[in-house]
DNA sequence: GCCAACGTTGGC
DNA sequence: GCCAACGTTGGC
């Protein structure tokens, strides 16, 4: 199964948000790129997904699970871009911070440190396994 | 607040 | 279809 980092600035939505949204979940919109809109495309309903905190924090603070796949987005004037749905999970015990993903060898190849700007990512087995280690998951 | 990196736009 | 100019993102 595949895994996901999904990003976000905590001043337009947060975790705090996301966790109050509750069961019902939230959708995921705003993404306008389209190495981005590939990867929401890829996600399968049940799949999980890192939510980290960009500018504010910088740091992995929980998991957020897939619950309803790609669909267009009803903003995008244009047509071109969808969006998922999207329930937090848990809370990582302890945030995984961009410095400590930065200072793991096992994880410099991250698409977070090569390509920060992306605001969907996605994570590889074993760096997911690593960093929910890390998080005390 | 600055600026590098990246994506997008638009003139040719 | 190329590429310069511009806007946005996000780490610092």
């Amino acid at each position: 199964m595949a895994h996901w980092l999904l990003k976000s600035e905590p001043s337009s939505w947060s975790w705090q948000q996301q966790v109050e949204a509750g069961a019902k979940g939230t959708f995921w919109n705003g993404v306008r790129n389209h190495s981005a809109k590939l990867h929401l495309m890829a996600m399968k309903v049940g799949e999980e997904a890192f939510f980290y905190h960009s500018n504010e924090g910088k740091e992995i603070v929980g998991i957020v699970t897939i619950i309803k796949p790609y669909y267009p987005d009803p903003s995008d004037e244009s047509g071109k871009f969808g969006m998922v749905d999207v329930r937090a999970v848990k809370p990582l015990k302890h945030p995984v911070t961009l410095e400590a993903i930065k200072a793991e060898p096992r994880l410099k190849d991250m698409v977070l440190v090569n390509n920060s700007r992306l605001s969907v990512q996605p994570v590889s087995e074993a760096e997911w396994t690593l960093i929910c280690k890390l998080g005390g998951v």
